[in-house]
RNA sequence: GCGGGAGUAGCUCAAUGGUAGAGCGACAGCCUUCCAAGCUGACGACGCGGGUUCGAUUCCCGUCUCCCGCUCCA
């Protein structure tokens, strides 16, 4: 059965798979051991794709902005900073298994509810963050009538006499297995000598708040201002998975954004339209983009707001990138561990505030793969043996191609032919990351481009040697060709990669 | 981690209890003047470990990896 996007002729996630590996986009890491869970290495074709991205958006955030910093902060931090951070308590869910329908749950997620009716009492097992929800789950779950005094109890799992344990699953009783902790961070050692733990950071974020006061003053920034940062992060995902779109080592872009509590709504919406009008920018269609509200028990524990900025992956809708508005906690948190002030004090109104922070918070390695998705594409025409065949294609971005021209020789075994291409190749090479290929007729040669994405190809035959030193350019997308001075190429290729 | 499915060449697949073929791709050579032409050649695989067997890619067990679901989120 088709899944909705191959209905809507979208690529599989097999055909991206493989086309990644075939020309060195993405490769398995560690292949020639085996391969090692979830972790994917990208080719050089991926590196420079990936490279492209990473420059684009820092272009967009930083550069382009006059109110924006760049930061490069270290992965491995103090270990205070993730009990700052809430998550050394967050990431340590403990987590049971039922027995009998092999459902999972959050440990702390489970609810004994008991609602009693004059000399009635009946118990019910719900899942549920919080108490609230438990409750208003439970009542709506099992038709408990408005008269029936209804409370809540977190379940304990272990305990022989404790609250009934019900699975709210099956109902099955007394089928949990005992919680087993998950610390969703990676723990290291920070030195040789056993005993001085470390964490690899789960998000790069926090880099920035501990950094967020040298920026401030060595930068002489005001509120509003932000800082942007770029690098890996890890988190021990229980379950990875769908190619590189889960994994537990990954890529962040990650943006906190300082300003004052009463125009924290305003900026988060504001980031919300620059980052969609940057997707769209750099090729993505509106309509494979979809925003997700967080409803409010959805939503992390420091958050006023977040919306999930979703792309349409051959997986179906995912997040890309999500915008939380994280309000004054993490600095107020980071005060408070640290004993350092980090009230931002504002000289001409002498009004002292804990900024508000808007964090737009980008997955570097889902962008690869969107971008990848939303440009892969199949093109049906007739050969010249007049059968069907397919021209494969990646409609990338002009900024985001990681080959932005191909030159040619009409045949590879013309000396005058291989030499000028060769040179002109060489001189591409100064601005541009240029391939050269004289290994195949030139129809196999477009092909091989189109596949991975390069805007042109550009092709040096007799009349080039012979007569009017001009050259013909073959655009990817639409396979015109135009013809123009050897010269000329060069500043004809600038325009049309910035 | 649990349940289900699957691992044969770079990719897509085939066959077989007697150590494996193809198409495409990639490589070398010849040829080739604009959209995967042709010819020649060389390279290239049974995920790993163990068991049964005279002999295992094939049967069994374990393990690793991948896919789907449970969970979480960039």
């Amino acid at each position: 059965m088709p899944t909705p996007q191959e209905a809507l002729g979208m690529v599989t996630m097999d055909k991206l798979v493989s086309l990644c590996k075939r020309r060195g986009f993405i490769f398995p890491s560690s292949e020639i051991y085996g391969g090692f869970q979830s972790t994917y290495d990208y080719g050089p074709l991926g590196t420079l794709l990936k490279n492209n991205i990473k420059a684009q958006w820092w272009k967009a955030v930083v550069q382009q902005r006059d109110d924006m910093e760049p930061l490069d902060a270290s992965i491995l931090m103090h270990p205070r900073v993730w009990e700052a951070s809430g998550h050394v308590a967050v990431f340590n869910d403990p987590l049971v298994d039922c027995k009998e329908c092999k459902a999972r749950f959050r440990a702390d997620h489970l609810w004994c509810l008991t609602a009693t009716h004059r000399d009635e009492s009946k118990q019910y097992a719900v899942e549920a963050g919080e108490e609230d929800e438990a409750l208003s789950k439970g009542r709506e779950l099992h038709q408990i009538g408005k008269r029936w005094e209804v409370s809540a109890a977190p379940m304990v799992i272990d305990a022989a006499e404790g609250t009934p344990q019900v699975c709210p699953k099956c109902g099955a009783a007394g089928s949990f297995t005992e919680p087993r902790a998950f610390n969703m961070m990676f723990q290291t050692q920070v030195g040789p000598v056993e005993g001085s733990i470390a964490y690899l950071r789960p998000e790069t974020a926090q880099g920035i708040f501990v950094n967020y006061d040298n920026v401030l003053t060595t930068m002489r920034r005001k509120l509003p201002f932000g800082i942007a940062q770029v690098g890996k992060a890890f988190r021990n995902e229980i379950v990875t998975g769908n190619f590189t779109f889960r994994t537990r080592e990954f890529e962040q872009m990650e943006i906190e954004y300082f300003c004052w509590p009463e125009q924290s709504a305003e900026k988060h919406q504001e980031w919300i339209d620059a980052r969609i009008a940057w997707y769209t920018r750099l090729g993505i269609a509106r309509e494979n983009l979809d925003l997700y509200e967080h409803p409010d028990h959805k939503r992390s524990h420091y958050s006023t707001r977040t919306v999930d900025i979703l792309y349409r992956f051959p997986i179906g809708f995912a997040e890309l990138e999500g915008i939380a508005n994280r309000t004054d906690f993490d600095l107020s948190q980071h005060a408070e561990f640290s004993g350092k002030t980090l009230d931002y004090f504002d000289t001409k109104t002498e009004r002292r505030v804990v900024p508000h922070v808007v964090e737009p918070s980008a997955g570097v390695d889902r962008n690869v793969l969107a971008f990848l998705t939303e440009a892969y594409t199949e093109e049906e025409y007739t050969d010249q043996k007049g059968g069907k065949a397919t021209r494969t294609l990646l409609r990338l971005h002009p900024t985001l191609a990681p080959i932005k021209a191909a030159v040619l020789p009409l045949a590879g075994n013309r000396e005058d032919l291989v030499a000028t291409a060769r040179a002109l190749a060489a001189e591409l090479r100064e601005d541009f990351s240029v391939q050269y290929d004289d290994t195949g007729a030139i129809g196999k040669l477009y092909r091989r481009q189109d596949e991975i994405g390069t805007l042109y190809c550009i092709t040096v035959d007799h009349q080039t040697i012979d007569d009017d030193g001009k050259v013909t350019i073959r655009d990817r997308d639409t396979m015109q060709q135009v013809r123009l001075a050897k010269d000329e190429v060069a500043g004809w290729l600038r325009d049309r990669v910035r």
